[in-house]
DNA sequence: GGCATTTGTAGTCAAGGACAACAAATACCC
DNA sequence: GGGTATTTGTTGTCCTTGACTACAAATGCC
């Protein structure tokens, strides 16, 4: 609550800069963080000395660069700090031990029969860390446990109010997952870890503001990162994209009574009219790209319209950089990308649109672990003093 | 760009933290300051000592306030420093002196009788400020101008891109008012800065995340406070809430062949319909209220629709502590505020509706010029040790 | 092999905030 | 009206931090 700052901060946060070039920009060198950081030689050799101290860094010999002085020792993440990032979902509950930098160090998927109740998923997940704290090297410590969760997420307490395809209701998951483990747990919305993992290791490194949304299975899903950071608005519910009621030109296109982005950019619409009961993503690609069908085309550029709407209105609000598509609405993006491009800009000021590309998603099926990772690491990111070797 | 600290930057940011409070918050006695920031005592007696060395506050005699202890010196921004916030207009050129904690000083007004070109517009920006400042005590020092522009703004550089109404574009504006003032000016698009403006006086005070749309006589404008600080996007032309199309449930609902909210959500219609040929806010809110026609009812009715479509949007999205309304939106939201507001939470995600407001702007007609003067206030409040006593 | 260049290292310095002790100014209680 | 508790201003000391300087080390280049 206190804006104060003192002399410790100053430390705290250095230390915090370090730790994050290197996790994050992968910086090599410890004269690459003098350069990038701006802080003395002398500085910076201290504040790397602690961090290899508290057991966050390791410096190692210098490789050769071909150029002149003295070579700089080679920094890079200690891979003992880890945590353990979990996404539960309806047909299986998937976790990995992921260390500093995005290492995903283990990953496993535990398929379940029916869709698990916050109990079943405790149970399991339970298990699961119990599993891969066993075959993990006993040198790691794990720092804290990260939850993607497919709902709604209050940031205050990280109670999950709404999972629509879990069928969970105000259900305090990461307190239960807490009590049942024994480490802290953190909790977000999937998407929006998956607008982080993005942006921090993803299609959207080094951009500071740009806009996420995913198609998956259970709907359209989204984040935006403003300034560098997750947008997460009061109560921790930004991004709901999908719920979003783009305008449509032709009344026609609009084919469900409620309207939304997710109901009508629909990807079982499209598996439907090509006939499949379900597909990946590479798979529904190929199909929709060998249709015959031209029903299948004609839905998918009704869909195309729609998304341009959505994207437009998102990029007159936001002017982002970037506009990052996953899963579904990353097929869609490929299936025809200038088209797409040229009906969001005819929605948006021409000024704010200018600069803004589209790309796809870059992070592929790890991208919810590593954005659960990312928000298990962040009080030790945020703080490294405080971290303890075990 | 480098993201180093020092002790410097330490007592960089701790005088901008007790000017900011002082400022924005309007604390007033020095032992406030200490328990809103959290900083020792001996601390802030010696920040607030160098604030008023250079200055930019005043102590002053302790006010009774019949409680126990040793009473403390009030603290008030010194009256010397100000800005001088400009906003050219398709109709006139307002400018006023402003201080800090939005204290207006003076406010002129120069009618124009065509829409001025900006050779037009620097040279009654030139004799106003010149007017301004023969007018204003002698230890008033000016410190910058600041510019509320009715278009859009490259946040690098300053320049207005576009500016419909004005039917200004790539003009390099700012720069043309520095060279002919001699002082440092800032721009930025007027209702980004009407934004602002709510946020730290008006209806917004307090509130970190919310989101402002503006209906005036050119259109619909917007911005969004964001973490409680301005939204910016990558060139600076975040907001365009105006621009954005929201979905329609009843396709004849829609009249305008573009769709989007300003052309749809229209004062000029309304007027139309109640044959005015012009009106300010309070005039049309009185004529709405009293018209007969059922016409005015149905036209307003559908707008309201529309709006609350595009506010459903932006909420989903930002999930905001407040919506703020001002100008011909607020009229809109006080003809029926139930009903808006049961519109608004029909389209969006319940969580992230829930403890949302939709409340009308408060600082009337001088918002943007208080947006304006914050803005040119902004390097001086982010680093008060750089400024020096004429 | 000498030299320029880059970087690590060690020691000194200055600045800033915390802290403790004391003084000052008020309200409250008897 | 006097004593006491409470709150806050004031002063001086201390600790932490990063900057800076000088020097050493390690490389490429001529």
């Amino acid at each position: 609550m206190p804006a104060r700052d003192n002399v410790d901060g100053v430390r705290r946060r250095n230390l915090a800069t370090v730790l994050d070039l290197v996790h994050h920009r992968r910086v090599s060198s410890r004269a690459d963080v003098t350069a990038l950081t701006g802080l003395n030689r002398s500085t910076v050799a201290a504040l790397v000395a602690e961090l290899v101290t508290l057991g966050l860094l390791e410096e190692g010999d210098p490789v050769a660069s071909s150029r002149v002085g003295r070579p700089s020792p080679v920094v890079h993440p200690d891979p003992r700090p880890v945590v353990i990032a979990v996404n539960p979902e309806v047909d299986a509950v998937t976790a990995a031990v992921v260390g500093l930098g995005a290492r995903v160090e283990r990953r496993v998927r535990r398929p379940v029969d029916a869709v698990p109740t916050p109990e079943d998923a405790v149970t399991i997940i339970a298990d699961v860390v119990r599993e891969l704290v066993a075959a993990s090297p006993r040198s790691r410590r794990v720092a804290a446990i990260g939850l993607a969760i497919p709902g709604l997420v209050r940031a205050e307490d990280r109670l999950v109010r709404w999972a629509p395809h879990l069928g969970w209701r105000e259900v305090p998951f990461a307190a239960m997952v807490e009590d049942a483990v024994g480490l802290p747990v953190l909790a977000d919305n999937d998407a929006s870890l998956g607008a982080l993992a993005e942006h921090l290791f993803g299609a959207g490194r080094g951009v500071d503001d740009l806009i996420y949304l995913n198609g998956g299975a259970s709907g359209i899903g989204g984040g935006a990162i403003v300034r560098g950071s997750l947008l997460t608005g009061r109560g921790g519910y930004a991004g709901e994209f999908g719920q979003n009621r783009p305008g449509v030109d032709d009344p026609h296109d609009r084919v469900t009574s409620r309207g939304t982005l997710e109901d009508e950019v629909s990807r079982a619409r499209v598996l439907d009219l090509l006939g499949l009961e379900s597909a990946d993503e590479p798979q529904l690609a190929t199909a929709i790209k060998t249709a015959t069908s031209s029903a299948v085309r004609v839905e998918m550029r009704r869909q195309q319209g729609i998304l341009a709407a959505a994207l437009g209105n998102a990029v007159n609000v936001f002017n982002p950089e970037l506009v990052v598509l996953g899963g579904y609405l990353a097929t869609h993006l490929a299936w025809d990308p200038p088209t797409l491009d040229a009906a969001v800009r005819d929605t948006t000021v021409p000024a704010a649109w200018e600069g803004t590309s589209i790309v796809p998603a870059a992070l592929g099926e790890d991208r919810l672990l590593i954005g659960a990772a990312e928000l298990a690491f962040q009080p030790l990111l945020r703080d490294p003093g405080k971290w303890f070797v075990g």
